[in-house]
DNA sequence: TTGAAAGCGCTAACAA
DNA sequence: TTGTTAGCGCTTTCAA
């Protein structure tokens, strides 16, 4: 075949009008069954596919959704991407991914994109959380649904998960197993997840009456090395912390590292949760409790959403969707005193 | 804003005809310094954003990538589209990804989707080997570069890893300390890197005047439970192996889960190699011993053999690069006899 | 049940 | 240096 057939040449070849031809391709009905199948054997013969530029151009929708993330190396994403594909494949919608490695220039510039390209909608997990670069689509009327980090100055529909009750329960729990040096790897501070995680461990403290002490508070930026080297600096203090508490994934990662390079006993000397389960969390001994969320849930729930609010243009309240992450217990953790 | 203003809108407003809008637009220059000021401003103040839709239809390019993988929740694939993601944007090109979970059928949809959308080209790992799917493809003139599996049908570039090598240096490792009862858990055989992995298992045997024994291999998917159920299989044989290779990351984990659930000492009681790194390579007790590539190199190479089949259509040859892929010695690995 | 024709937003050839 | 205009491939109204 030379160059891509259009709908003229197969209008040609089934000896009808190109307007014929749309009505069978969208299944409009009001044909008459001999000629769409002549319609349709003509589409066969030439291997027409039609061009989705065209109708999107007409039509005023791509049928494709924008998904923004901030790092696709890091686990939680595909696994959240995998639940958005799944939904989006039901409902007939293509996604496109793009990643900005938390620069919130990249993800203008991922931003102004999506809307070149006319996406219906984005699921971001934004690397700004003002919301500032989100006006432009805003300005278009392009529905946004923001995951796992908020939006502070636009009212969007948000899938966030309970971080502060996951750090507060795993906080707790040390806490109830007599730990009162209980450390902390933070996330960024400028994040909802990073500074949530971190309100819940000083929410338990203040619920129990422990001391809040400065030292124990590790300033991460949710990137492996950042706990290993959180690690290393807790290690080293004076007065060690009896317990870790990792406010995420691929700190979680660094930890262990590092606890494993220096000698200091996972469980035995020094218990740990963290934010998130990990590959590792049940290879390790003792294996890994952590803070766990259904992240392709997250992803069904964000397409849903936006699912929604493409179709559905009339006056949809903003709704925030809260998942209550749960504590699952393994055995990292240490009874003080044993 | 109400609804999304148009190259006319900006020429309005800026008091000139829309081609010279679209020379601004287009960096084409020929347009008097005021005027493109004056255009500008015009675009800034009404917020306008191109359509690429209406500019695809034009030019007949997308700047777009389709990308295709089997398992977006297998580790290794992040990875390649990171790698990819990175050259895209260098070249100004947008991915689109979706994920096959390795059905042809939804594969094939993929493709015509694809093709419907107009991309420039595409990126895959097929689900389905024999390339028929891929006709569709060359009807339409669309370069194809194929990714850790090779297709049958058709030429295409290819960038792929030299698994024989890869298993065969990673068996060779296991026969040099001793072992000679070693157990593969072979990926399915109607896959490039199930069939060289284990041709490479066979070959290192045959070298070293090994028999081979049908008992010691595994018929495993890739996926993590293959890998568990593969090695239980193993642990139940009157004769067990001395060694366990596995195919893929996947089964690794399975199989790893399952030495420790059976309580079969890993290093000690058996000896184990994985093909590709994983996580929790490093944290196990011992370490485990990998056959390694680098993925982001792959997915770096694969976009630029297509961006070069994309913009020289003239007559490139095939390409076939073959990665070579690293033994990663850590502890897993026990010589026979200590 | 079918067709003619307008027009979506843009690019590019041609004219001025 | 700028403008006019013909389409790109499609959907959709209106008429037949």
């Amino acid at each position: 075949m030379d160059s891509k057939p259009n709908i003229q040449d197969v209008a040609k070849l089934a000896n009808v009008s190109i307007a014929t031809v749309s009505r069978v391709i969208n299944n409009q009905g009001g044909v008459r069954k001999a000629t769409e199948e002549r319609i349709l054997k003509a589409i066969e013969e030439l291997g027409y596919i039609r061009n989705a530029a065209a109708r999107t151009i007409k039509r005023k929708e791509s049928k494709t959704i924008g998904v923004i993330v901030t790092d696709i190396t890091n686990p939680f994403f595909p696994l959240v991407m995998a639940g958005i594909e799944q939904k989006a494949r039901e409902k007939d919608y293509v996604t496109i991914l793009s990643s900005t490695n938390e620069s919130p220039v990249v993800e203008e510039k991922i931003i102004r994109n999506f809307i070149e390209r006319g996406v219906d909608g984005i699921i971001i997990t934004t690397a700004d959380e003002s919301g500032d670069q989100l006006k432009l689509l805003q300005d278009q009327n392009i529905p946004v649904v923001a995951v796992d980090r908020s939006i502070k100055n636009f009212e969007v529909d948000t899938v966030l998960v309970d971080n502060v009750k996951g750090s507060y329960q795993a906080v707790q729990q040390l806490i109830l197993m007599g730990h009162r040096k209980i450390a902390i790897i933070c996330g960024p501070q400028n994040t909802t997840p990073g500074l949530e995680r971190f309100l819940g461990y000083k929410k338990a403290l203040e619920d129990y009456n422990i001391p809040f002490d400065e030292r124990l508070v590790i300033n991460g930026d949710f990137g492996e090395d950042s706990g290993y080297s959180g690690t290393k600096q807790l290690k080293e203090l004076d007065e060690r912390p009896t317990a870790i508490f990792s406010s995420n994934n691929l700190m979680t990662i660094g930890c262990v590292k590092a606890l494993n390079d220096l000698n200091w006993k996972l469980g035995s000397e020094v218990s740990f949760i963290g934010f998130d389960d990990v590959d590792i969390a049940t290879f390790l001994n003792p294996k890994l409790t952590v803070v766990s969320r259904q992240m392709n849930v997250i992803g069904e729930i964000a397409l849903t959403l936006l699912y929604e609010r493409i179709n559905f243009k009339g006056n949809l309240p903003h709704r925030q969707y809260l998942l209550t992450p749960e504590l699952i217990i393994r055995q990292s953790c240490r009874l003080m005193g044993e």
